[in-house]
DNA sequence: TAGGCTGCGTGAAACGATTCATTGAGTGTG
DNA sequence: CACACTCAATGAATCGTTTCACGCAGCCTA
C-alpha cells in the first residue's frame, strides 16, 4: 500500500453531517415529526415513524448532542473530580460512579486534581462550562469557596469521601469507625503496644483514624498514650513502611509494640516485607494490619488483615445521590456515610 | 439546623443564568465584542476590554459549552473507551491520555467496556452525539466494523494497546518483545526448562507473549517444544497463579520447570506467595517473572523481576496523535509502537 | 348535522455563542 | 482639505435541536 492510497482512503472529504432538516426532507414530514419519532415515538403513527427511521438510517444520522443541549438547558453528562485517578481508591470509586451514571445514558467527564486547589478549579470551571448536571468531588482543598459558588449558581455538587461539615452532600465512609475495629481486634489477641504508621494529619483520614484508634483504646478501659505508640510517615507509601517497620525493629524489645496497625496496605506491604526479610515471624512476632483491602493483600505472603471500604459502593452512591437531587424530588438522605468491615487475615491472627 | 433553614439555604430560585447578551448589556457593548473579549482579546481596546471584563465578573457569567460547541462545529473533549478504568494498567492508561488531553483545555470522557462490544458501541454512539473531537479506544471486539463506520462519518479513532492491523492509527507496545525479553534472561541464567502461566491465546496479548517467549527460546539455539511448558490459565488473576503453582509443583521434579513465566504481575504474586509457604527458594528453587511492574512489585518478600510497559506515555501519545490528527496539519507516525523494558529483581536473580 | 374529541403532524420561535461584512471614528499624507 | 487607511466595534445571520400553539381529519355523540 503506497502512501497515495493512504491519502485516497481518507474518510469521505467534508460531507456535511445530516440534520433533523435533511431527515424531515427525505421522508417527507416535519422537523417536529423526527423530533418527535427521536424522543416521543409512542405520539407518532407507525406508519410515519418507520418512514422517519429508514431516513434516519439512511442518512446515518447522528443527532448533535449540543444543539439539543442548547435547547434543553441541561446536559447529558456528569462531571467527577478525584485527588488521582491512578490511585486504586479513587479508580475504584469512579468505576462506581460510572455505573451509576451509564444506567441513565449519561457520560462521564472525569479529571484528578492531584490534590491542588488550582487543578481542581480548573476542571470545575470547565465543566460547569459544559454544563454537567452535577459535579462529583473528592476536594482537594479544606476550603470549599469554589464548591459553594458553584453550587449557588445552579451546578448541584457531591463531595465523596469527605463528610459534608458544611451543608454540601455527602458520601463518605467513617474512617474512626474503620480505625477503632482493627485497633480493638488486636486489643482482643492481647496486644498492649500498637505501634500507628499514620500519615501527616492535615490529611483528614489519617486524623480521624488516629481518632478512631484512640477510641478503641480507651473503650477497652486501656490508656492511649501508653498502648498507642505514633510512627507518623512523611508519605503513604510501601517504602515509608519499610523505613518504619525498620525504626520499630531497632527499638529495645522491651518497650517494642508487638503490632502495627497501617494507614494503608501499600504502607503495610512495606512493613510487612521488612519483618519476613528480618526473620520476624508474623504474626506471632510482630502483628500487621492495613487498610483498604486491595486486590492483591489476601494473596500475600502472609495473607494481610486489613479494612475494606465499599469503594464502588461509595461512587455509585454518590452518583445516585447527585440524579436524585438534580431530578427536583429531592427526597432522602443527602448525607450518606458508609461503614468499613474489618477483614481478619492470617498478618493478625495466626487461625485465620 | 433544622430542615426549614436547609430548604431555605437552596440556591438562589430560577435566576436565569446570564448570556452574553446580558454582559454586553451592562458593559455597554455588543454581543460581538463580548465574544471577542472571550477569545481574541488582543481585538478589543484595553479600555472596552476592562469593562466586559468587570461585567463578567459581576454577572459570574460562565460561557455556554454546548452554544459555542454547535456554532463552532468541533466540541473541546475527547472521548476514551477503556476494558476496565479498575484495571490498574487502563488507569495508568487513561491517566496518560488525561495528561495530554487536559494541557489542551480539553475534557476527557471515559467509559469502561468490560471487552463488551455491545458497551463498547453504546459508549460510541454516545461519544460521537456529543460531538467529541475523537476516541480512543482499547478495542473490546476483534472485528472493527463500528470503529470504521465512525471513522468515515468524520470522528478521528485511534486505539491503544493494539496494533492498528488494518488502516486505523494505533499506540501499542510490542508484546513479542515484552516476552522474549525475560525469558531470554531466563534461559541465560541457565534455565532450561520454564513454565508459561498464560492466559487464552484468544487474548492478543496471551497470543503474542507466546510467540515472544518461543523466538527468545530460538533465538538462543534451543528447540522450544522441549524447553517451554504451557500451563494455560482460565483467568489471570492471583487465585490462579497458585493454582497454577501447585501443579507445578506436583510435577516430578525431574521434568519440573525451574522457572516460570507469568503473563502479568498478579498471576506471579499468586505463584510465588505458594512457592515461599511451600518452602521452595525462589529463586533457587525456582525462580519467577512476572508482567507489568505493578507498584507493589518490588516491594514483596522476594522483589519480583517483571516488565515494564510505559502504560502512562502510551496513553500521553495516544492522545497526543488523537490532537495531531485532528489538527489537520497530521504529520508524523500514525502507527506508534513502544518497546517494554525488563526490571531484573531478587525473584529471577539472587544477586540482584 | 353540528359540536366536541382525539390523534397526528406542522412549522416557527427559541436556546446562546461565533462569525463576518460593514460602519464609524481617528490618523497621516499629498 | 480631501483621501486613503487603520483600528474598534457593531449586529444580523447561523449552527441543529426541542417545544408548543395550531391546523386538520376522522369519529363519536346528541
Amino acid at each position: 500500500m503506497t502512501a497515495d492510497s493512504v491519502t485516497t482512503a481518507a474518510p469521505t472529504p467534508a460531507r456535511h453531517r445530516p440534520s433533523v432538516m435533511d431527515v424531515a426532507r427525505l421522508a417527507r414530514v416535519s422537523v417536529g415529526t423526527v423530533s418527535n419519532v427521536l424522543n416521543r415515538p409512542e405520539r407518532v403513527s407507525p406508519r410515519t415513524r418507520s418512514r422517519v427511521e429508514s431516513a434516519i438510517a439512511e442518512l446515518e444520522f447522528v443527532p448533535s448532542e449540543s444543539a439539543r443541549q442548547l435547547r434543553a438547558g441541561r446536559a447529558r453528562s456528569v462531571g467527577a473530580i478525584v485527588l488521582d485517578v491512578g490511585n486504586p481508591f479513587f479508580t475504584a470509586l469512579t468505576r462506581g460512579v460510572e455505573d451509576r451514571i451509564g444506567a441513565d445514558g449519561l457520560a462521564l467527564l472525569v479529571s484528578s486534581s492531584d490534590d491542588d486547589p488550582e487543578r481542581e478549579n480548573r476542571a470545575l470551571q470547565l465543566y460547569e462550562q459544559h454544563g454537567v448536571r452535577g459535579v462529583l468531588v473528592t476536594p482537594a482543598s479544606a476550603e470549599r469557596a469554589d464548591l459553594h459558588a458553584l453550587r449557588a449558581r445552579g451546578t448541584t455538587v457531591v463531595l465523596m469521601d469527605v463528610d459534608g461539615e458544611d451543608e454540601l452532600p455527602s458520601v463518605s465512609v467513617d474512617d474512626v469507625l474503620g480505625a477503632s475495629l482493627p485497633v480493638a481486634h488486636l486489643l482482643e489477641l492481647g496486644h498492649r503496644r500498637i505501634a500507628l504508621f499514620n500519615g501527616p494529619l492535615t490529611i483528614h483520614q489519617c486524623a480521624d483514624r488516629l481518632a478512631g484508634a484512640r477510641l478503641a483504646v480507651v473503650n477497652a478501659g486501656l490508656d492511649p498514650d501508653e498502648v498507642l505508640v505514633e510512627m507518623p510517615l512523611p508519605s503513604l507509601n510501601a517504602e515509608h513502611g519499610t523505613l518504619a517497620a525498620e525504626r520499630l525493629l531497632a527499638l529495645p524489645e522491651s518497650t517494642r509494640p508487638t503490632a502495627i496497625f497501617c494507614v494503608n496496605d501499600l504502607v503495610a506491604l512495606g512493613a510487612l516485607s521488612t519483618l519476613v526479610r528480618a526473620g520476624v515471624p508474623v504474626p506471632d512476632g510482630v502483628a500487621v494490619v492495613g487498610y483498604d483491602d486491595v486486590p492483591w493483600a489476601a494473596m500475600l505472603v502472609v495473607p494481610l488483615t486489613t479494612v475494606r471500604q465499599p469503594t464502588h459502593e461509595i461512587g455509585w452512591t454518590a452518583a445516585d445521590l447527585l440524579l436524585r437531587l438534580d431530578g427536583e424530588d429531592a427526597v432522602g438522605p443527602t448525607r450518606v456515610r458508609f461503614a468499613p468491615e474489618l477483614v481478619v487475615r492470617r498478618s493478625s491472627d495466626p487461625g485465620a
